[in-house]
DNA sequence: ATCAGCGTTCTGAATATCAGAACTTAAATT
DNA sequence: AATTTAAGTTCTGATATTCAGAACGCTGAT
């Protein structure tokens, strides 16, 4: 057991001005915004803006002195994005599943109490103004979607049990706001084999989800179909017999 | 003019550490590896990948104990596409111009002595195992790129001169070498309005690339068709023309 | 059984960090 | 036009942090 404590704090308190960034729903922060947010001197959060810009992972703008998130991110994600090592054969199996029930296909995989999208498909003809696109990326609370629903259900972890702390946001009326309804919910998923997204996280936007399991079976993520609640409503049981074909499939593989 | 360097050097030299994971081919890198390549000492990146780690930069395998960049990073990709402002409509044109082509399509802007890829639209139907599969984030040069050479051709900066200083490798047997090569092509490239990439790149592929500017008419980058190398060379002319019109339309959007 | 090579832990001399104060703009208010 | 406010920028040195080096333990190869 170690005595003393490794982590640079330097190293610490940059990164944490770094995920100012991601969660600021803003793009460009001043220096000032970051100091207060963080409780950090001026000066402080002065010098350690201007390395990252020196060292290319912010950009300035030079009439407003304001920072962003410059495009070598993209680098980061596009590397980890290669390392990944199931990459490959669940994006072709989205693809086919996509194009089978012509509808958008999602892949994610569980990130704190969240989820984190890592593929979409979209089928080629789709409505451009269609409310739900999430991109690689982006985090989506578990339980307020149909993919975060499955893992919860399935997870061998205590997932479901963290519920109980977490606070509920309503994303529209039909969210789940309290972990009574959640466990419910939950007994029905594991009932059924599959969850479901009744406009729970956007309106009129419905959802079928899976869990995805490894050839050790161990939890990966899940896979979900989603389209128009009508629809999906309708044709919920047979979507689900092919998201569990390709969830299959997908076990077989990994 | 400040006498004082205000650059953080514990951070700058983290960074060098980070940026070891996108410029090595290993996903898995250890400590020994980061700290013979940076010519540093063992224990002090021993602290500092123990910092990204507890931040949530990087994941440890608790066997090897090597570091890989963690989901975080998609994180990051995806915020910088949330703040790209001109993203949603660059997307939606090269959707249309991909169905309407049947082709692969390319959004690339210019970086340093190469390219980066923002968006890639796939034909619903496509080979799969089509050897140019580049998606957002990933780096190319611009001398063997049909989206480089557009570039090269059309920056007011002196991008072109830049050329004269870096060294070319051969991708192919077909891969501009020298700079008198390239500085011919482009001159083809200003007469033609277009630039061609005839499995300069990979074996049996091509490309029709044009630049993109914005209504003020900066360079921004460029958009390409790419297909097969017989059918870029035949219907060049026709992909040409449909490229200059979606450049257009993003020309008179952003 | 020995060695080589890796990650890990610990320490304090040396060094880089960062709070604070002062300055410079720029924009908003009087 | 003068004043105030609020932002970014520069500079300094007391001091808290960093990091080189040495030592250790583990694993796998010789």
């Amino acid at each position: 057991m170690k005595k003393t404590d490794n982590s640079v704090k330097t190293l610490k308190k940059s990164l944490e001005v770094l995920d100012c960034f991601i969660s600021s729903d803003e793009s460009w922060l001043g220096i000032t915004d970051i100091a207060n947010q963080l409780n950090l001197n001026k000066s402080n959060v002065y010098d350690i803006l201007y390395t990252y810009e020196k060292m290319g992972y912010l950009d300035k703008d030079p009439d407003s002195s304001k920072y962003t998130l410059s495009l070598k991110m993209l680098e980061f994600g596009h590397a980890v994005n290669q390392h990944l090592g199931y990459a490959r054969c669940i994006y072709d199996l989205l693809q086919d599943l996509s194009r089978s029930v012509n509808q958008i296909v999602y892949f994610s995989v569980p990130r704190g109490h969240d989820l984190l999208f890592l593929y979409s498909v979209y089928p080629h003809i789709h409505q451009r103004d269609f409310p739900y696109r999430s991109v690689s990326g982006e985090r989506c609370p578990l339980y307020c979607s149909s993919m975060g629903k499955a893992m919860l259900a399935f997870s061998s972890t205590d997932l479901l049990e963290q519920m109980k702390d977490i606070t509920f946001e309503p994303r529209t009326s039909q969210t789940i706001t309290n972990y009574e309804d959640l466990f419910h919910d939950i007994v029905k998923v594991r009932e059924r084999g599959y969850a479901l997204d009744l406009g729970e996280s956007e309106y009129g936007v419905g959802a079928v989800g899976v869990p995805i399991f490894d050839s050790r079976n161990i939890l990966i993520g899940a896979i979900s179909i989603c389209g128009v609640l009508a629809v999906i409503k309708e044709k919920q049981v047979e979507y689900s017999k092919q998201l569990k074909e390709a969830a299959f499939q997908i076990h077989l593989r990994i």
